[in-house]
DNA sequence: GTCTATACAAAGATAGAC
DNA sequence: GTCTATCTTTGTATAGAC
């Protein structure tokens, strides 16, 4: 893997264990085993390499997504507990947020670029729920008072909330419970 | 106001807005016009505030919600708005978290006695919200499937999730509009 | 209880050799 | 592209005078 591949993973864990705040360029080049200026020639500003670091998950999260939509047989509610599961595995993790979520706690202080960066990869996430649940709605899969894009926000606040609620109880339980109790609601 | 007192108000409002990992000894020195020495005087060392912070910030809320138990002839729905009102409140600042939500997305490389205190916050929440869902259920005020419990998991998740998220969005309408999706489902 | 002075370590960053 | 060396600023913290 280049160098600066590994830069951004390394980061991505680093961030979502303990913010953006709170680890170092020395952090990097210590696991890495190379220089503190060989990362600044790579990223030579922090937020450079946050920004680098958000697109990355994007990235990620949208070949995920793309992925799920392949196959247009499976039901929705399959596709939407493969969904939530990506979440489950992360809080099995028993350190690690989502990325996103952690730095939007972290926001002031960010340049609008970085801010921006962020908020599409929240968008990213709404759209994906919203249609998957206005089409639902339309073919009669699933049913629910309120709006399709109501529905997507409740979702992705309560995963977003009860990820760090979890966390802090150390308790993987937590996030399961309440993703059983959305579940029930459509 | 004591120094000590103005110390821990204004390091609430620091944390609320930045985080712990982002606010310094000289903001809070320089905000207060003292020096720093004064601060280290009243609190030795950052994680001793932090837990101060905390656990003045949760006498708030217990006070706050001893209140609206207060009144018995109070109508669940109202009291569930009242407690959902303070986050409107402190979502039209446009610039805090709830102390504890931003506090337990930094929660790696805090002391032991820290963690317990915001967990102890999040406790605090969920206990009212549960026992208020509990009695409504049994007199009928409020119908919903599922256990009081969860519905208090869910609703606390979620307003801590589209906190953040409102944040970063810089639109309060957003959570504004998930609770009033949340209040439909009871 | 607040101040001045200071220690010490770490963070973010750059210059220039290889 | 990585290194050594260095700079500057900031953060946390303590000692001791007033």
């Amino acid at each position: 893997m280049l160098t600066r591949e590994k830069i951004i993973v390394l980061t991505r864990d680093l961030v979502q264990e303990r913010g953006a705040n709170d680890f170092s360029y020395q952090d990097l080049a210590d696991q890495l085993k190379i220089k503190k200026a060989s990362i600044h020639y790579h990223f030579p500003h922090k937020n450079d390499l946050l920004l680098a670091v958000t697109k990355h998950y994007s990235n990620e999260l949208k070949d995920f997504l793309n992925n799920l939509n392949q196959n247009d047989s499976v039901k929705t509610r399959k596709k939407l507990t493969k969904y939530l599961d990506m979440y489950l595995e992360l809080s099995k993790s028993g350190d690690k947020l989502c990325l996103c979520g952690i730095l939007a706690s972290e926001i002031q202080g960010f340049p609008a670029n970085l801010v921006r960066e962020i908020n599409i990869f929240f968008q990213i996430h709404e759209t994906w729920l919203r249609k998957l649940f206005q089409e639902a709605q339309e073919n009669g899969e699933l049913e629910f008072s309120g709006s399709a894009s109501g529905l997507a926000a409740i979702f992705f606040s309560t995963i977003q909330g009860a990820l760090i609620i979890s966390r802090t109880k150390k308790d993987p339980k937590y996030l399961k419970s309440v993703i059983k109790e959305l579940l029930n609601w459509v």
